[in-house]
DNA sequence: ACTTATATTGCAATGAATTACCAATAAAAA
DNA sequence: TTTTTATTGGTAATTCATTGCAATATAAGT
């Protein structure tokens, strides 16, 4: 784990009166080194793999923690298990998800946002957050 | 249930070699007259409510068999159980869910659709079908 | 209407993801 | 180093959904 990450980890974790525990930093680094949209059971067999002593439980409690403090994002497939994206400050994006390969592509649209702003606010609605997930296959 | 609607059900499972039994019908008036949006355990406690025989296994199935001909949409908004939705003919929609009242929105928009689709098509995908929430608010 | 073949039901068991519980342990404060 | 208290791991419990199977009901055939 770098030295900046770190301080802004122990930073958040003090603000909540939370530890900054070697799970904690497994999970973390393990999110960070990982592929983009990972669910808690590779979490957990990953950080495994590493010899580093986790459980499942503490898997779930941390990354609990870090989609609570904006840190990370949980995304639902519908496949009913949740996956688990970094979240990057002044970044979004909405997903694209390949029904033959299961990939995930990530895509941002301008347009896209300032429609669906539009369309809440003619409802006399404000959108908090949105999902919006195509499921697609690849054309030919 | 009405007799034109009752043909069509039977029409339907005949066709697939299915019979029409009490449950089934039930779950079929059940979805027919209860909100919008309603899931299989809420189908379950009502249909209950009418001294009707069923079980929560039999309202699984039978939505199985609705949704995969078509006659019921499944959706998720995130909170673990699915909702289903009467599928009209020709006719798409998406949900806008307010996160202080729980109610769900639905809206259609065409510039919308087309948008999705150009986009889907940029990356070399076409959409076989998506999913669009957006968990809203009311302004002020 | 009566019989027969087989689809359907209910119940309990099972599955899958996640959460709760709690005694043992480890992190930060004193 | 001692003390305080958050955290952990392991398992049990939850929740939503699915499945196996013996008993039952439906629709077709007579």
């Amino acid at each position: 784990m770098t030295d900046k990450i770190s301080k802004i980890l122990t930073e958040i974790f003090h603000k909540e009166g939370l530890r900054l525990t070697h799970q904690r930093e497994a999970v973390w680094d393990e999110i960070n080194n990982s592929s983009a949209h990972i669910d808690a059971e590779d979490l957990y067999l990953n950080i495994k793999l590493k010899n580093i002593k986790v459980s499942r439980a503490t898997v779930y409690r941390t990354v609990d923690i870090l989609v609570k403090n904006n840190l990370l994002r949980k995304m639902d497939v519908g496949d009913g298990r949740n996956r688990y994206e970094l979240r990057k400050e002044n970044e979004h994006h909405d997903h694209m998800i390949c029904i033959e390969t299961g990939n995930i592509i990530e895509f941002f649209d301008e347009d896209l946002e300032k429609l669906q702003d539009k369309i809440a606010k003619k409802h006399g609605y404000k959108i908090v957050r949105h999902v919006h997930q195509l499921f697609v296959k690849p054309i030919r």
